[in-house]
DNA sequence: TTGGACTATGCAAGCGCTTACATTCATCTG
DNA sequence: CAGATGAATGTAAGCGCTTGCATAGTCCAA
């Protein structure tokens, strides 16, 4: 969209025989047009193939119709498909979608932050409530409308839509201890700056607190691919003391840890249970099929983009947290002990 | 970023006592401002948190540098990883990424072309080559820089990004028959708007009808889910004479038939082979892990963004269509007879 | 010393759109 | 039928930024 010959407003205007208000107007607000009229001004609109100018219609309104998102990658099915569902509804609303990614580091969200505002969002949608102080600094000095996802923060004053993690961490583990396992290990994504991860291994250790004679024979930390994953298994099962369940952060996490168990000649879950989180279309094809927990990704994009509409569209919120439920999938992978 | 006190150019001015050209200049060629002015205009910025509105720039500059993609979802690994690969390479170039998604439906995707060029957006990304005429009509009526991917036209004058789905689809199939595999059938996406899963089917028949005994037994068109691709399985199976592998035009094709095939008492591959399309994480990790073509996913969606931001500044294009290759990769799902 | 060649900066004209306000004209009311 | 009312349209002032051109200042060679 960059030819110089691009029809504008009065390119219409003066075909149509009428102001350039008018077809602004007849734009913006048909019904205050006669009839008449906005025939003329649709059949020029039409016949010269005009599209009104961004920058123009920005500049004058002072707002962009454009929202955007930063997530960590959209690699990860989980966070593609709850975007899908963010993205569906923006459009629905004639709002269109911006993306940033961070690859799981505050620095490149703020860069990410910065880029999407300067790009004219409107205001963004962000993946968890924990950042550095400049991040949030520079939020508030903007007066940034924003909601996170994925969180469900108690504090702070942020708008969200997502689900307790460490509740949900803390639900996975009373079930697997409530099948009898007492000695557990796991597996989670890297904790620094990752509030989820950290939630989640905070639920899971309070579980295991509150149950006596259980106790957590190891953890480890890595990134989600399936190979780290992996690697964490074995480094997990090279101890003298093995657990009988490995909780694992993610799905992502859990099938890796599959896999190695695999290949490790360990059957999952007659020698060692694993357990998952997220419930990603992978959770339902391995062979045993992952018990895991259910994120409600869908509802929850599909929510955060209306939250935010309506926080630009300043209509009152009644409330600040929408906290979504998550929800225990029994599938193959835990064993009854 | 809708209050009213944010600051504008003529503030930051005013702060550091220069005219707002020069702060223009210090911000988009820095080398034209001397050094003293330059530090001074730079703590006038900082202090007070200014950014460029981005309206203003884009009317001024009638370039956004922005760019749109539109896929068809983001719920389908293949497209998420290809997208957070072309994002990337944009954000790397200062360049944002708009999405819009089509469903797969041809008004639909009208209708994103029409959203993101209105957004600014100062080129496309676009999936396969077959659209409406009113939409290639559109497309050269405003002249959209734009590149296409995923496919490999020989015709038109698109630049493109892809890969030859029909040989893909040849070379999976002679593959199969290289196995000793005479009975075959297909479960493909609708084909319908969608040339990628039609020129797989078209290379498939091909290879089937270069091959003396082998003969097509069924083929079932359906969306990519499991439940359908499931139903399509059950489908081609439930005839009297019953194939020996099923080539699947994807991998989430591949993997509900192979659902399917485990409710209904069948083992893969001894009792039937299953092959699939993408190599997606998911073909991974099914037991038995999924034979499959492998699509330079990752490379695509990188060079995508190359090409389309050397279109968006004037660059001579050597070549017009980038071919990347497929390869078949060999796992358990593909039986030697 | 002076004119020329630069360099650093300012001035001001748009870029295409929206919208408050002004104008016109038809219709209605008493 | 005069005046009030209101609907339809036009006028024009910005919105914040970029950039061609003008100006002022600096340095150097002749």
């Amino acid at each position: 969209m960059r030819d110089s010959n691009r029809p504008s407003l009065e390119d219409v205007a003066a075909l149509a025989g009428v102001s350039t208000a008018s077809i602004s107007r007849c734009i913006n607000s048909p019904q205050k047009v006669a009839e008449p009229t906005r025939k003329r001004i649709q059949n020029a609109i039409e016949t010269l193939g005009y599209v009104p100018h961004f920058g123009g219609r920005a500049l004058a309104r002072n707002r962009t119709n454009t929202i955007g998102a930063i997530i960590p990658t959209m690699d990860n099915a989980m966070f593609a498909s709850g975007l899908q569902a963010f993205q569906e509804t923006l459009s629905a609303a004639r709002v269109t979608l911006l993306v940033g990614s961070s690859n799981y580091d505050p620095d490149q969200e703020f860069d990410a932050i910065r880029s999407l505002l300067s790009q004219g969002a409107d205001g963004l949608l962000l993946i968890g409530a924990a950042r550095p102080q400049k991040t949030l600094a520079f939020l508030t000095q903007h007066a940034v409308p924003h909601v996170l996802a994925w969180c469900c923060p108690k504090t702070g004053h942020s708008p969200s839509v997502g689900f307790d993690n460490q509740k949900s961490g803390h639900d996975i583990t009373a079930h697997v201890l409530a099948h009898g396992h007492r000695k557990l290990a796991v597996i989670c994504g890297l904790r620094e700056g990752n509030d989820r991860a950290t939630a989640r291994v905070l639920g899971i250790k309070q579980a295991i607190a509150r149950q006596s004679g259980a106790q957590l024979l190891g953890l480890e930390e890595c990134k989600y691919s399936f190979e780290e994953a992996g690697a964490a298994f074995a480094q997990l099962l090279s101890k003298p003391e093995k657990p009988s369940a490995v909780i694992c952060g993610s799905d992502v996490l859990a099938v890796g840890a599959m896999l190695q168990a695999h290949k490790m000649g360990l059957r999952v879950p007659e020698d060692i249970s694993i357990t998952g989180f997220d419930d990603i279309s992978l959770a339902r094809v391995t062979t045993p099929s992952l018990t895991t927990v259910r994120v409600p990704q869908h509802a929850m994009g599909r929510k955060a983009a209306e939250v935010l509409l309506a926080l630009l569209n300043q209509e009152p919120a009644q409330t600040l947290q929408h906290e979504l439920m998550t929800t225990i999938v029994d599938r193959d992978t835990l064993a009854r002990i």
